[in-house]
DNA sequence: CGCGTCCTTGACACCAGTCAAGCGTTGTGG
DNA sequence: CCACAACGCTTGACTGGTGTCAAGGACGCG
């Protein structure tokens, strides 16, 4: 069974047998870390590039007054940390929810990889583009739909991400986080989320029962909750255009 | 007076004068744009990248119920869709506001920049990151701040952003944004986008006259706002460690 | 057993949305 | 030149979604 990475990367470029072989080849050297713990802090300059490969973790921010708003949440495959080299310093953290098996891919490596890999380069390049475009669907649903749609919204996104990387079967997935973890990536307080959930039970939207969530009829969810996944640029885009590129072209924006 | 794209480009890279002369070239061809019109919908495959060089432009969602949702603000120098030949086509419209100057640059030009300018590569890396940032911290605002400090903050931003680029003085610049606008940004009805503005006056944070915004006491509006321009990364980055590296690294995440 | 973590429930307060109406300015056509 | 419409801004009254406070229950673990 690939990599949760490999089959990511696999929605947005069309990777040779070659450039599987190299990246399970990056994969390899891989390490465990417990629930709960910070992988990267707010101004850190790490070397290196980390990968998720089983587990989920996220991206956060603290606020002044304590509270913790959780940006993104990070699902085997999605990388960490991708353009630190360019930014100079993290403007946020990443923090473990599950345990989590996470790769550090050194600098070079990843240098190596662009040089050398047109498609592995243009399949990195959609990664981040793809991380933006979630951020800029949460964003929409944090300012436009109340709880419990924006609740059911993330729940579909889960599902869908989840199915991409072979790790949801048609309606059911494992959802690791707490009431209080789910809350603060909604940005509810954890009464409000618990009585959200509640009512998504109670209207026969979701069940959720020993950290699994069944969903009984996707569509029923998707349309209550205003999806489509258009967002998410899971269709191969059509490379008939790009026949013949030399290999720096491909990774261009 | 330099262009306000490359007073952009220069915060995250350390550009050439030939890199300045080669970027002067690519703007040349200027287009304008009456306020208030679509330089690219939802769905668009277009072809190259368009980019602000006067005015005020947004990113933007329709919603089923016909509610608008800005989810960015473009400013000069920044790009529309740098990402497009990746994800395929445009998962968000965007719109001018105020009346701009606009350039098209080519798709092959794009390639052209990236193999032969490695600081140039590296800047517009620079740009999209800095607009991810920028995401993050909106999500944090909407999720986490109320109505006024939001709005603060928003007033905060966009100095900074403006400054940095040469159009606003140490404590106003232009505001070309409505108030229904400001709401559609700031995910507020219009009454109470109005009534968040008259709290603000009042309290002696911002003055508000004829489409200039002027604050009084930055430094108490960054504090009321809890704002800090770390996310926009405008030091720019240490690059004692990237001495003489090849043309491609420089453009690697 | 006792403690911590997570989940649950009820009462109450408040921020922000909606509805409705009116004002001022601008622009346009008769 | 005026009438009128269109647009942006403003105000008041009411509603409702969500946060806060407080308390308690269920479960796992040392």
């Amino acid at each position: 069974m690939p990599s949760p990475f490999i089959l990511k990367l696999q929605h947005g470029a069309h990777l040779t047998d070659a450039d599987r072989v190299r990246l399970e080849e990056v994969c390899a050297h891989t390490r465990q870390v417990g629930s709960r713990h910070d992988l990267i802090q707010e101004g850190d300059q790490p070397d290196g590039v980390h990968l998720i490969l089983e587990g989920v973790a996220c991206r956060y921010k603290m606020l002044q007054d304590g509270r913790r708003s959780i940006m993104a949440l990070l699902l085997p495959g999605d990388f960490c940390d991708l353009h630190i080299a360019i930014l100079g310093e993290m403007d946020h953290g990443i923090a473990t929810i599950s345990p989590c098996t996470v790769v550090r891919i050194a600098r070079h490596t990843v240098e190596e990889l662009t040089q050398h890999h047109a498609e592995i380069t243009r399949a990195l390049w959609w990664a981040t583009l793809v991380d933006e475009a979630i951020l800029r669907e949460w964003l929409v649903s944090m300012g436009q739909r109340g709880a419990d749609q924006r609740t059911a919204h993330l729940f579909c996104e889960l599902l869908v991400r989840l199915q991409a990387v072979g790790l949801a079967d048609a309606n059911s997935y494992p959802l690791w986080l707490t009431q209080g973890e789910l809350a603060d990536v909604l940005a509810l307080s954890i009464v409000h989320m618990n009585r959200t959930l509640q009512s998504l039970r109670e209207a026969n939207l979701i069940e959720l029962d020993r950290r699994r969530l069944t969903i009984p009829d996707v569509e029923r969810l998707k349309g209550f909750a205003g999806f489509t996944a258009r967002y998410l640029h899971l269709a191969k885009p059509d490379r008939s255009a790009a026949r013949g590129r030399s290999l720096n072209e491909a990774g261009v924006p």
